[in-house]
DNA sequence: CAGTGGTCTAGACCACAGG
DNA sequence: CTGTGGTCTAGACCACTGG
């Protein structure tokens, strides 16, 4: 029996893929090169490297120059979380948004916040906090540090009708950020704001942007008990 | 003065980035298409798209037919977090690592898991209960449910040598799954395990996983205190 | 309808790394 | 040294979708 031909690449992927889960490919295994695959797909080099990096990219293959490609013995699952701005979080659930500024103040950063956006002693940042709502009730609570050395337009925003998180979104580009998901008790404090008791166990957040080599915000999102990330493999 | 020739597809998107940068092209504009852009950068259309493509699929563009090619409005950063199996997450960190195989039974699951993993009502799973430690401290407890019906093997297997964890992903595969991230208080039965005090805010990641329509395994990951999951933007 | 991105092709050269 | 994947090119056709 000969292969059909396989005309574009997601065909060809899918193809690799129904090979690698039927086991005719177990983990581990070296695959035919690119061009043994194109001539038995019927169809161009190119068109197989596209598939196979596809492939690769989601960590199903591993692919080394002269060594081949085999199916990754231990796949690695990438999981990929959007991180989009609360309000348009809040409106695809299908829930009203609201948003309550609670504190504007500039001032000198505790030291280790200081130290990770790599400020100078004494700098004085701009410090927001607010509380973002899902029906009317608390779904996060964004404590968020602005380095206005970078934005200095933040000072003159006052913060309420729009929240920092969108604000910085839409005005502010970043070449890059550090991300931390983790969990933590309420304090008194964010009991108080979200309306739970202290030390529920709450999702955490942490968010750090660069414009090249200087910090332009650090954030941390609190969510309110039982929010969950999702996404799918 | 002329733009200088860009010969590969990442330096045409390091120039792309760098106007974004620069705001020579601010969110919600509308981009040059790729005929134009290929010809003042000297290259290939191709080479254009491949650039365009890869910041598109990173959320910094939105493309559409005919529409063209317009800076994100409100970028969504993708956070792909690598989820790997657990002894090599905790090799990598340079702890030595350890497992504990904590219970080993068939039952009839939960109706919530019986539900989410559409088993029929009575039948039985393989519930495997397992410590991971790095450095002899606890690093995570695994709750997973087997679906023995699709996973025959498992049930010759003891999970005394390896965790169902690693077992799993070398010898079974999945099409497709659903992950989740919280935050839970520890049960009195976790912070034993963990060596925590109960109600300690811990990380969790729920996952279930599937091979086409059947369901294979769904596995609770509970993290000892401050287990933090990173990852750049 | 027509402009845009999406993709395929055949051929070419190159960079890397195994042996 | 040589086989492999990585990429570029020029040209072509197609699919989608805005006007």
């Amino acid at each position: 029996m000969n292969t059909p031909t396989f005309r574009d690449w997601q065909s060809v992927q899918n193809e690799v893929l129904r090979r690698i889960h039927a086991r005719e490919w177990k983990p581990g295994d070296l695959i035919p090169n690119e061009t043994d695959l194109a001539l038995e797909f019927g169809c161009a080099r190119t068109t197989v490297n596209r598939a196979l990096r596809a492939l690769a990219d989601n960590g199903l293959l591993d692919r080394k120059r002269k060594a081949g490609t085999r199916v990754a013995s231990q796949p690695v699952a990438k999981a990929t979380l959007d991180i989009a701005v609360i309000r348009t979080e809040v409106e695809e659930r299908g829930q009203k948004y609201g948003y309550q500024l609670i504190g504007r103040v500039e001032a000198v950063p505790p030291v280790a916040i200081g130290a990770s956006m790599r400020i100078e002693a004494g700098d004085q940042l701009l410090h927001i906090r607010a509380l973002h709502l899902a029906d009317d009730a608390p779904y996060a609570l964004e404590d968020r540090w602005i380095n206005t050395n970078v934005v200095r337009d933040a000072l003159a925003e006052d913060f309420h009708g729009i929240s920092a998180n969108e604000w910085l979104l839409k005005t502010t580009p970043y070449t890059h950020g550090e991300i931390a998901f983790l969990a933590k008790a309420a304090t008194i404090d964010e009991g108080a704001v979200l309306g739970c008791p202290p030390q529920s166990a709450l999702l955490v957040i942490d968010r750090l942007t660069w414009d090249n080599a200087q910090s332009v915000t650090k954030v941390r999102l609190v969510f309110s008990p039982g929010h969950q990330l999702r996404t799918i493999l």
